[in-house]
DNA sequence: CTGTTAGCGCCTTCAC
DNA sequence: GTGAAGGCGCTAACAG
């Protein structure tokens, strides 16, 4: 009966011998507006779910600008912290009637690049993104389209751009500080993709505290992590800091602290006063791992809402001035 | 000094007094094919790339009928079953240049049919989806609308629709046992969205177990978890079975296997030979629990790949057989 | 109250 | 080799 690939507004004005226009108007509830008749209203009203009409959102979008769709473009949506920030985001713009196009930039400029162009090109209304390093110029990009962006997790500075992120200095300046208190003084610090400015200014907290506490650091108790080869590297960095006889390891993300809690596992360490580990990020692992894992949990929720609720009202125009949110993160101490 | 708002074929028309056609046949590459001058060519290349061209999707997806876009619909993107699928599925589909929207249903057959109906309305290529429970009649809908689909995870009966799905039945039939060879028997069993197909089939294959190895088996060992109230239910749950003095819990899913050890870790419960926890799914966390978790381990990349070759398949016209594909699970045993 | 016109940006025939 | 015309489906302005 209705076999017809796609009910248009035409097909509609056809059936009722009316314009399209009008029909335009009554399913885009403005009937009143333009004083349309009820019963034409009516008429029109039933005719469309009866030939089960569904707007062309597309068509739509083309014609007014909008497409009601944001892209999000995050570092990877397998890592625990984005997988819940994209759920966060996604349960947002759907309460303002946002659908939500993302992509993985597994930390490669390039990536990021190429899914910014794409969204640009689909003509997305808005923008979250969590920048990798040397994406300046993508940014820069994004923001002369007008297209309205909003950074997370990490920022880009000297840039005129909306961005929430947490006070990543602060936090691991104030578990640095604790672990101190609890003698411990070889203290390693393990980090991944260490050119984002998060990950920059969690170090620079840590540093902080041991330079105030006199606590002596070298470049030997700094480790990175190859982001391609997480595992394997993090295997090789823990081996070292063993035999260095170092008493604890601060990782400076989930990633590196549930890699490095997997490898102590392997080798049977047991965890005491003599030897912790200390990391940012509270995935549900450290909640169920075979020791208890002090560490920085970001209120993800918060950061989350805070973030669309900038995207929106820049989209809609709300607001003009340049919103740089940083939240404070909280300690878990075990 | 290109400020304007968007660069269309028009505009470079214009500056280079041609027509927009020619520049259509050049950016897409048919320059060849409309036998186009090598120089009007290098010229339009130029010219677009100086002023900046970026093609509008959204106008060009109107005029062609493909977005190169696909839809996605999860259970809860933050669950890390569904992160590592939705991550593998992005990463598919940027290899065959298509972009992903995604929503979590949260298992709400509503929220499923309210994504489904956007996504359709935005004329997506096609859509891979985890249906919920009740979701049959929104998956009938996507059917009639020719646009392909795959399911994926669970499945729904007797409908004619390719999907991609775990051995349920077979891979906790074969977990069951190795419990049962271990000489647990008092077996309790922990469910979440107990009417999704993937659930029905793994409790079919528990009982199976149990039946043909004479383990005896009461509802008073059916467990449901209230999906909304995931964490205060399991710790309910957990407490009733731990009084009832049985010996092992299986758990059905990630979530579920996760919550019952976090309870159990908070209970100071020892797991031992006479006390154990099997789950479903090995998610990060069970790889650093405080004591080994024997799991069933979903090759989610296979599952993401195929579902996506699948759905390429369908929507390149390639393929017209509907493909309904069923791959073992793998035990992981500690 | 209703209809006509025009055009969003692009691609594809078809004609020159 | 190049261009003009038409139309994808929709909406906003302007006439009646």
């Amino acid at each position: 009966m209705k076999d017809r690939k796609t009910v248009t507004l035409s097909d509609i004005a056809e059936v009722l011998h009316l314009s399209p226009t009008v029909i335009s108007m009554v399913l885009n509830g403005k009937a009143r507006k333009y004083r349309v008749s009820e019963e034409v209203e009516r008429k029109v009203m039933h005719c469309a779910r009866e030939m089960g009409y569904r707007p062309n959102r597309l068509a739509q979008s083309l014609r007014t600008g909008k497409t009601r769709t944001i892209g999000l473009i995050l570092g990877d949506i397998s890592n625990p912290f984005f997988a819940r920030m994209a759920r966060c985001i996604e349960r947002e713009a759907a309460k303002y009637d946002y659908q939500v196009m993302f992509a993985n930039s597994d930390e490669s400029a390039d990536k990021f690049e190429r899914s910014a162009q794409l969204f640009i090109s689909k003509q997305v209304d808005g923008m979250i993104v969590a920048p990798t390093e040397n994406s300046e110029k993508s940014v820069r990009n994004i923001l002369d389209t007008k297209i309205p962006i909003v950074l997370v997790d990490r920022i880009i500075d000297g840039l005129p751009v909306d961005y929430v992120q947490i006070d990543n200095e602060d936090a691991t300046y104030r578990l640095t500080n604790k672990i101190i208190d609890k003698g411990f003084r070889k203290i390693a610090y393990m980090t991944i993709s260490h050119g984002l400015s998060n990950f920059v200014a969690r170090y620079a907290g840590f540093k902080r505290a041991l330079q105030e506490r006199n606590v002596p650091f070298d470049d030997s108790l700094f480790y990175e992590v190859d982001f391609e080869n997480c595992q394997k590297s993090v295997r090789e960095g823990v081996y070292m800091f063993l035999r260095m006889g170092i008493d604890a390891i601060f990782c400076a993300s989930n990633r590196v602290g549930t890699q490095v809690m997997i490898v102590l596992r392997e080798r049977n360490v047991e965890l005491s006063d003599h030897f912790t580990v200390v990391s940012f990020d509270n995935p549900d692992e450290f909640k169920l791992a075979y020791f208890p894992v002090s560490c920085i949990e970001q209120p993800i929720e918060t950061i989350g809402e805070k973030v669309m609720s900038i995207l929106i009202s820049k989209i809609n125009g709300t607001s003009d001035k340049i919103e740089q949110v940083t939240i404070p993160a909280r300690l878990i101490m075990k």
